[in-house]
RNA sequence: GCGGCUAUGGCGAAGUGGUUAACGCAUCGGAUUGUGGCUCCGACAUUCGUGGGUUCGAUUCCCACUAGUCGCCCCA
């Protein structure tokens, strides 16, 4: 036998039974994104290599180990998109959206990302992103409208134990003292440090903080925090931001840790974590900042901007994790169990007239006896049940049964679909 | 990119260096010659991820590969 072909490594079939999880969380959100009065935009899967060499910064790891990466038959180097935000972003100065009427432009994504890493829980190849941009406007409450937003899709759809931390990067005077004061603070005894952080030292020493190996480094205690070094401007920001979220009852941490992997973030950085057990090691939902300046960098007119992206995977685990079942109603409405040829002929038109009339139905397609067909129609959670056999064609009667009650009553078969839609109501 | 664990029917899962590879679920058939959810009976893997090696003989032992899984790094 020829080996068969199996689906590529990190990559899922989401199938019947699993994606109506997919469809009614799409929907949520889409639902919400409309509330907030954010609409949606689809850019290419691909884009040209170069976008998120500016655009995410060459020294993360995401362009540095992570990007699928090909040359195509023009020899333009072009890469499937790892994140939403660059392209997003590309796509506003392109169509040149900072001239549209309506300032800021709010715009929301939802679509696969992809990042050539090892697969484990909650992480994955091919993965889907919902993300939001908001552009144009450098006001605390947008950054505290953005953060709410995500906060009510999880909320909205049953998760409980949720964690948003926020912290402030400031503006680049802030952070380039911030960054002075680690490398002198660290730069003596930084041989006490994993390479990891040795490495980061002059890459970027805002990183080491977020090291779980040495967490417990006592210069680590005694870090610089990026908080004491915010200009009065951008603590002023992050002030306001702060009271913008607790005037909306969202609770939140502030963690001087916080520290976004992308180049691109400046001035509130936030995530959204899952306290559920069993989660597994990954537990960040959602991840988000500010980026003024980014426009500027791709090449646009500078634009100051915020925006998160979250993952519908981890959604869904977290989900799972606690026992969250979402309101899906699978019920079919009528099934049609039929009995010798002629009725089967005569079903198998009824069953058109059924679905045109907008119910959902279904038939036996592999001669199954009587009971069989029931089981299937039970498996199928059907509403109803008609059954036509000789005996009620002969008679010009169709006999349904309601499922649940079990009551079953004889009809016309020349008026049954109307007869079904009385019953049915 | 690095490390641990795993790989047996549609699914879950036992098992052994040697003539029939347990069992459970699901599925199909029957008991009930036309009525589901319960019960009972029966059927259902020329085959144990792929390739190679050791052996008289491998699903079982060894190696490689592939994949899954968990973790590190990092991230959604």
């Amino acid at each position: 036998m020829v080996m068969s072909i199996r689906i590529p490594r990190g990559t899922q079939d989401i199938l019947p039974g699993q994606v109506e999880k997919w469809q009614y969380i799409e929907m949520k959100a889409r639902e919400l994104c409309r509330r907030f009065q954010y609409q949606e935009i689809r850019t290419p899967i691909f884009e040209h290599t170069e976008l998120f060499l500016r655009g995410v910064g060459d020294t993360t790891d995401i362009v540095q180990k992570e990007m699928y990466t090909f040359e195509d038959r023009g020899k333009r180097s072009l890469t499937l998109r790892p994140e939403g935000t660059a392209p997003v972003v590309r796509s506003f100065i392109e169509n040149k959206m900072y001239g549209n009427a309506s300032q800021p432009v709010k715009l929301y994504y939802m679509g696969p990302m992809f990042r050539y890493e090892r697969p484990q829980a909650g992480r994955y190849r091919q993965f889907v992103q919902f993300g939001v941009e908001a552009m144009g406007s450098a006001d605390p409450a947008i950054d505290a409208e953005v953060i709410s937003l995500a906060v009510s899709l999880y909320k909205e759809l049953g998760l409980k134990k949720l964690k948003v931390v926020i912290n402030s990067l400031g503006d680049k005077e802030s952070r380039s003292a911030h960054r002075d004061a680690l490398i002198n603070h660290f730069q003596p005894r930084i041989g006490e440090f994993c390479s990891d952080c040795q490495n980061r030292l002059e890459k970027n020493p805002m990183r080491i903080l977020d090291c779980k190996q040495d967490r417990d480094h006592e210069l680590m205690k005694t870090a610089p925090s990026i908080l004491d070094y915010l200009n009065d401007e951008s603590r002023a920001y992050f002030e306001k931001v702060q009271a913008y979220l607790t005037g909306l009852n969202i609770e939140f941490e502030v963690d001087s840790n916080l520290v976004r992997g992308l180049d691109y973030y400046n001035h509130t950085a936030f995530e959204i974590m899952s306290g559920a057990e069993g989660f597994g090691a990954i537990t960040t939902l959602c991840g988000g900042g500010r980026y003024n300046g980014l426009a500027e960098e791709l090449g646009g007119p500078e634009t100051p901007g915020i925006g998160f992206a979250l993952s519908i995977e981890r959604l869904i685990s977290a989900l799972d994790a606690e026992g969250v079942t979402l309101p899906l109603n699978e019920k079919l409405d009528c099934y049609l169990v039929s009995l010798g040829d002629d009725a089967k002929d005569y079903t198998v038109k009824l069953l058109y007239k059924l679905r045109n009339e907008g119910y959902s139905a279904e038939r036996d397609y592999l001669d199954r006896k009587v009971k069989a067909q029931f089981k299937a129609a039970d498996r199928l959670n059907a509403k109803f049940v008609a059954v036509l056999g000789d005996e009620e064609l002969k008679e010009n009667k169709i006999s349904l049964k309601n499922m649940e009650s079990g009551e079953q009553v004889e009809l016309e078969l020349a008026s049954f679909v109307e007869k079904f839609k009385e019953i049915y109501q």
